[in-house]
DNA sequence: ACAAACTGTACACTTCTTATGTACACATGC
DNA sequence: GCATGTGTACATAAGAAGTGTACAGTTTGT
């Protein structure tokens, strides 16, 4: 199974750095299931050469997903997505906090464009948006 | 008019930068207008040692609210707020693409969450609720 | 069996960013 | 004037991110 690979776009001029932005952007395909279980995905060289980084540094993103449990990766074969070990169920206290972390995210996220002069109207028109797609 | 200073709180151990951190919130306190211009804001000294940074990092901070036309600062005087030189209004074309840039981010920001075991609900929820607040 | 071509990995190294220590220059109030 | 407050400048340290290069395992074709 070769991969169908979403086009993955990142900004090399984003203070954000790279390795970052391909595990958001991975996981994005992974958590909307774009990407399901038994998938392969790009080799690190092949992605690497398509996003203008270094191979290493796709690397660092595959093994990031590892890590949370969403990528199957070993020397010498390709990286396969894998069912998703569940997480052990996070404390109704735990995930408030992750709530209102999330929140307070989201609100500097819209001063920051809302400074940038993106309207009211559209920043509110996007958060629903997403909300619906979400829920 | 001395600092009223709402309380902002940093993560030190977050990999966002703590000077971006607390760009980001005090940016949220003057979209939402909780710092309204004419007020002075807390010394980068008194700052720094409230949220356990050098204050340097709090001049940067200040430094880069500043160049965003927010803040007035000056060698000896406090640091105050003031109006914003309206921007030049976004092209049309420029403000799609943050749009549309601004939403990627929410997605991805989504998907983290959703990742860390957040359920779709409480990300629409959180979503919808910020959006009411905005627009 | 072997070799070529693919996979991810390890590690030293460079570069850039972030944070700090310290000394300075300007403003204010006693 | 001097003490104390403000932001600033700059050298330095510490860390993160990205790269170059060589390596180790797997697959594929002959």
């Amino acid at each position: 199974m070769t991969a169908p690979a979403p086009a993955i776009e990142i900004d090399l001029a984003s203070p954000i750095p790279a390795y970052r932005q391909i595990v958001d952007q991975v996981r994005h395909l992974l958590v909307t299931e774009a990407l399901i279980p038994g998938t392969s995905l790009p080799s690190v060289r092949r992605l690497s050469v398509d996003l203008g980084v270094h191979h290493n540094t796709v690397a660092e993103a595959y093994r990031t997903l590892a890590a949370e449990g969403w990528l199957e990766i070993a020397q010498g074969k390709t990286v396969r997505v894998v069912e998703r070990a569940g997480k052990p169920a996070p404390q109704p206290q735990e995930r408030d906090a992750m709530a209102v972390s999330f929140e307070r995210r989201l609100r500097h996220l819209a001063a920051e464009v809302r400074a940038q002069g993106l309207s009211s109207n559209a920043i509110a028109d996007r958060l629903r948006l997403v909300a619906e797609e979400v829920g």
